[in-house]
DNA sequence: GTCTATATGATGATAGAC
DNA sequence: GTCTATCATCATATAGAC
């Protein structure tokens, strides 16, 4: 069985690990060597700088959604959707890696607050006890509610609040 | 009129700025003393560390969350949401700053890729020419739904994806 | 309050031996 | 393919003069 000199392949699973577990920017090369236990200018026989590591990590992510929306007519909403659940969620290693670049600011431990206070906004909601479906409206509302205030931070606030208010109370299920 | 001195006030409306430009940990100190006239080490006069320079900019937004869902007890869930909305519409500009420090690695440009992608969803999901009423309820949807396969990442696809899509839809106001 | 000068320590990256 | 040795760069931070 003719296996090829792997070490590429280990060195993009330990970074795709300390990636994920602490973010992209906070993980040193130094990190990462160590770890597989070479040393830091080996990684360079590999990868031509640190940025063409980073991108052969992200870049499968970044190809298969330009290939979603480019390669796609209209057609039915509803299909659509799901598709692009699908492409979120076959990649939501890679974006969760990303956002974890802002949680390990740990600034004030801002990633793990935001969780705790959307549990505690979901019980205000909906109380305790919930189904799987349940929390899972709660966060398409909420969720989708604080991309708007980023999203239309330019317009006006009565322009966008009331339909925000009205398209989470609808994710939610609510009368 | 007394003015006290309001150097530590203008190092952080120049810090709040380039934060915002150009992301949190892209900004070094240097940067920040530059546009200001000063040297270095004169910002350690006014703050102890870095750290607590982004301290006192994100602190505001941390106690306001922090007294928001502590302080309150279950009531209409619709008044909820709206009280909620006006809360991260109040900080917008440091979440989307802290957003910002994705967008600035720029790895791949992935922020600008990612608003174009969804431009060219919501077109895929509504066609051309809508209102802002419209571009809303797209926002809620989708980015609630992405915001689904980061959060329940762990569970299974089925448990998730049905329920998301839903929500997204009725978000949408699709029948 | 602000300066000059400097300590200290990472990081990404390269040269060249083996 | 991996090593040792080293570089340049830049960061945060401090000491002490003015």
């Amino acid at each position: 069985m003719a296996r090829p000199s792997d070490t590429k392949t280990r060195i993009q699973a330990v970074a795709r690990e300390l990636f994920a577990l602490q973010g992209i920017q906070q993980t040193s090369l130094r990190q990462i060597s160590d770890r597989l236990g070479i040393t830091k200018p080996a990684l360079y026989y590999h990868f031509a700088s640190r940025d063409d590591l980073v991108r052969s990590i992200i870049e499968p992510m970044i190809d298969d959604i330009d290939r979603f929306v480019t390669g796609r007519e209209r057609g039915d909403p509803r299909r659509l959707l799901e598709d692009y659940f699908d492409l979120v969620w076959r990649h939501r290693e890679v974006i969760s890696m990303m956002l974890r670049d802002l949680n390990t600011l740990s600034y004030l431990d801002v990633g793990e607050r935001f969780m705790a206070w959307r549990r505690r906004l979901v019980f205000l909601l909906l109380g305790d006890e919930l189904t799987v479906a349940q929390q899972v409206r709660a966060t398409v509302g909420l969720g989708g509610m604080s991309d708007c205030a980023v999203e239309y931070a330019h317009l006006a606030l009565d322009e966008v609040k009331p339909v925000a208010v009205e398209a989470a109370a609808a994710a939610l299920g609510l009368p």
